[in-house]
DNA sequence: AACCCGATTTACT
DNA sequence: GTAAATCGGGTTA
């Protein structure tokens, strides 16, 4: 399989092209001398003029990486609890990585969450974080060099499907989730 | 499927 | 200070 990290371009089409063209592309993080890869299966969009957007208003500390070039992390604590990742596609928008199918290292994701179950490792934004060990120690980082964290090219899935997004209170109605309807890997509907 | 609730960071007043 | 938050786990049904 091709592990080659995606370039600048792929991110820089904004998140609305770059949300749907990554359901079943493979996501490859190396922490700590080992490897995991994921199949991304569900995805989310956010943009700056959108009300759930965390770039709706305006710039913070927290969301800077969100207004940096495309093709970076931008890693967030919800709730004060768990970690969310999305990949910046340029001018505040990014896309929540929020399902993958484990495809290798699951033991190392086992380890980290503390679960065995496949279906469990990666079926949500805060426990595919868990799984990988992505921390807001990674905000920021470029995707774009192969090391630590990268998005390799995959088999894109089509067609994909649009659904709402989850956990919102406001914005709920625009469909920007997009998932691998085949999947058993999803955070809901498995 | 629906609800409840912990836990704490963040942004805004 | 305070309210809301891109959530997850457990309970109930």
């Amino acid at each position: 399989m091709n592990l080659r990290p995606l370039s600048r371009r792929f991110y820089g089409r904004g998140a609305s092209e770059v949300a749907p063209d990554l359901i079943g592309r493979v996501l490859v993080r190396d922490t700590d001398g080992v490897r995991m890869v994921g199949r991304i299966v569900e995805a989310e969009v956010y943009r700056p003029d959108d009300p759930a957007s965390h770039s709706f208003r305006g710039p913070t500390p927290r969301n800077a990486t969100m207004f940096g070039p495309p093709g970076h992390v931008y890693v967030y604590v919800s709730h004060g609890i768990h970690h969310c990742m999305n990949l910046t596609t340029g001018r505040g928008s990014a896309v929540l990585l929020r399902a993958l199918e484990p495809i290798h290292g699951l033991d190392e994701m086992a380890r980290r969450r503390g679960v065995a179950d496949p279906r469990l490792l990666c079926a949500g934004p805060g426990r595919l974080c868990q799984a990988l060990g992505v921390t807001r120690a990674d905000d920021g980082a470029d995707l774009t060099m192969g090391v630590g964290l990268w998005v390799a090219p995959g088999d894109p899935v089509n067609p994909v499907s649009a659904t709402p997004r989850i956990g919102l209170t406001v914005a709920r109605d625009r469909p920007w989730r997009f998932v691998d309807p085949g999947s058993r890997f999803l955070s809901r509907g498995r």
